[in-house]
DNA sequence: CTAAAGTTCTGGAGCGCTACAGAAGGAGAC
DNA sequence: GTCTCCTTCTGTAGCGCTCCAGAACTTTAG
């Protein structure tokens, strides 16, 4: 069955093309297409002509589909989105940062379309949808995912995630940002701290290349700080999109005389959930326990006690992406060089309420 | 320019095609087609020796774009967002909704594609974007995607928004489910009585067309049971996607003796926020002011007090769409009739802490 | 009044792929 | 040994559009 003459049970209806647009009015192809994408080309008058004609013929404008074919381009985006799509939906530091692209590249002309990494029957988002670039948002490395974008050679942008060579890359300084997180709490004067981070369980913070980048760095971080110190965290994990899990975990650590007196976390979502733990555990924040975020999401300032906490602006994170995607995208399409960058962008600790001196 | 022959100043990299592979092979392009897309065409061994000769030349497999041309499908659908899509992504209820769309389609290996409503420069991706059918979620009756899409003749499913005719529509008995709550309230002897919602200022919500359904609905619910109860509410209104001022404009009433002891709210989203004002004012919830949300979020039962709420299930509601929608392009494609269906899923008044009888 | 410089429109040649019908060859049936 | 059927592979003919070079005609300049 061909594509134009679908229906075959309702009647072969045959499809309204530029064509028949143009027999209509008595013009060549060339002079409709004209009409509908360049109307410098072609006088007023015909083009109103035309225009009509199409509107009576219930034209609504070139096929999209044909015109990607044609032009070589197809007015889209694709991100790629950690394992389950569903996953990169339950922060509102990814929501911020989804929100902030769309935004951005709407104003580009650009629409963007959510790739799940994985692969449904035989086919592979990453390899089978049209696109004239993509985000690779915070992906494991080795996610085949970004193997298929990058044998694409499509124009690609890094965030949150390890910087390749021949593509731009945006992150913030996790590991200096996480550093500084812990050297609150140990200034504060806190012996007994305990990480709540996400991922796989690793010993060491610099193998494992399996695991997000992120939580790698920031686990490294808080270890810059609270080694030398001679402090030897628990460590706490759970699953990216389940703060809840990650937090019941700690719920065992919490009653002993020894138990940690500050906590610090891999988000502020999953520090929510760990101030919840706590209370319900009979312990006061930050009174019984200091806990720490990341990342800074409007809940930290809504919580209370409002929440101590890593800031980073995801909403910049996500301008930037996007400006930088559309950027290559048009610098590819003229043919130019590659401009590759590698950006970072800053980090401040907030403190708030959510931490203080540990109990006497 | 040809799209084959980018990068000009580059040198002209004859890029790889089937065709490429199918003369270095020594087949035709067709069987090198069928190495690809239908395995069972040729023998495994041709096939083998196809595939490695492609990746030797590194040729990732068939053009998307090309592809899309030729069979007549995308692989992709789209999403067509409130107005600028970035409020999509303000409201637990909405992340919801899109993290089960995306799950189900890449379950029938769709791809999403996020149209915002608007136009940039002159590109409308409602009309511009390839895709195989489209949602139209919560958009303002008018709003002019929703008439690229259907101009397009594609399937499409309407949810949350106003049905039409020729299209599936999901929705749920806003008016019932908010009348519902209006008689919690009533029954729990409530007199004074806020409404807090979102959209534009409305007297009869019988009329107003511009506005959004879900939002008229609710609102003619509530009224269902204050007016014949002789109750006249006060009304409080914000943006779609700022609970905050809706919460903050409610800030007034709350000082003097006439204020109100209960508060409708058009979400959970809203609900929060008109908690927190009620607490900066003073006043405790539910002793001074009852509050009562819809939707059902995860965060109604995160608060304390725990929230009041209409529940209904967003996840289920996005996994249907998702369902509804990948079926109607198969019987699309396959040129069968369109179904058309009215569905309505169920709520549920789920009376937690943040209602009780007013203060004396 | 002629040459040069627009303006407006057209034809042909792709873009890279797949549907379809059919050719070529080999296996199996009788 | 012949006929049929199956497997494997191949040309052709599009899909609907846009690029490019140039034709036909009109205006401006000298």
């Amino acid at each position: 069955m061909q594509p134009g003459t679908l229906t075959p049970t309702l009647g072969t209806v045959p499809r309204v093309t530029l064509k028949t647009v143009a027999d209509r009015v008595g013009v060549s192809a060339m002079t409709v297409s004209n009409a509908f994408s360049r109307p410098d080309q072609l006088s007023a008058a015909l083009r109103e002509r035309i225009l009509t004609v199409a509107a009576e013929l219930g034209y609504v404008g070139p096929d999209p589909a044909a015109r990607t074919l044609a032009r070589g381009a197809t007015g889209t985006v694709g991100i790629l989105l950690t394992e389950s799509p569903q996953h990169a939906f339950y922060d509102e530091y990814t929501i911020a940062f989804l929100a902030a692209i769309t935004q951005e590249l709407a104003g580009a002309g650009l629409a963007l379309t959510l790739l799940p990494s994985g692969r449904a029957g035989d086919v592979v988002p990453a390899r089978d949808v049209a696109m004239d670039g993509a985000i690779a948002y915070s992906c494991r490395p080795g996610v085949d995912g970004v193997d298929w974008l990058r044998k694409r050679r499509l124009p690609l942008v890094f965030v949150d995630q390890q910087p390749e060579r021949g593509h731009t890359s945006i992150n913030v300084d996790d590991r200096a940002a996480a550093a500084a997180a812990a050297r609150h709490v140990v200034d504060l004067g806190h012996r007994r701290v305990a990480l709540v981070t996400v991922g796989r369980e690793v010993t060491d913070p610099d193998t494992a290349p399996s695991d997000y980048m992120v939580a790698r760095q920031r686990m490294r971080g808080w270890l810059d700080v609270l080694e030398p110190a001679g402090i030897e965290p628990v460590v706490r994990r759970s699953d990216y999109d389940n703060p809840e899990a990650g937090a019941a975990a700690l719920r065992d650590l919490l009653d002993g005389p020894d138990r940690p007196t500050a906590a610090l976390c891999f988000s502020d979502a999953l520090a929510s959930a760990v101030v919840r733990v706590a209370e319900d555990a009979g312990l006061r924040v930050p009174h019984d326990l200091s806990v720490v975020g990341f990342d800074d999401t409007p809940l930290a300032r809504r919580m209370r006690p409002a929440l101590t906490t890593v800031h980073q602006d995801a909403g910049e994170k996500g301008r930037l992406a996007a400006a930088e995607l559309a950027a290559a995208v048009a610098r590819h399409r003229a043919g130019e060089e590659p401009v590759v960058r590698r950006l970072e962008l800053p980090t401040e600790l907030v403190v708030r309420e959510s931490t203080a001196p540990p109990p006497a």
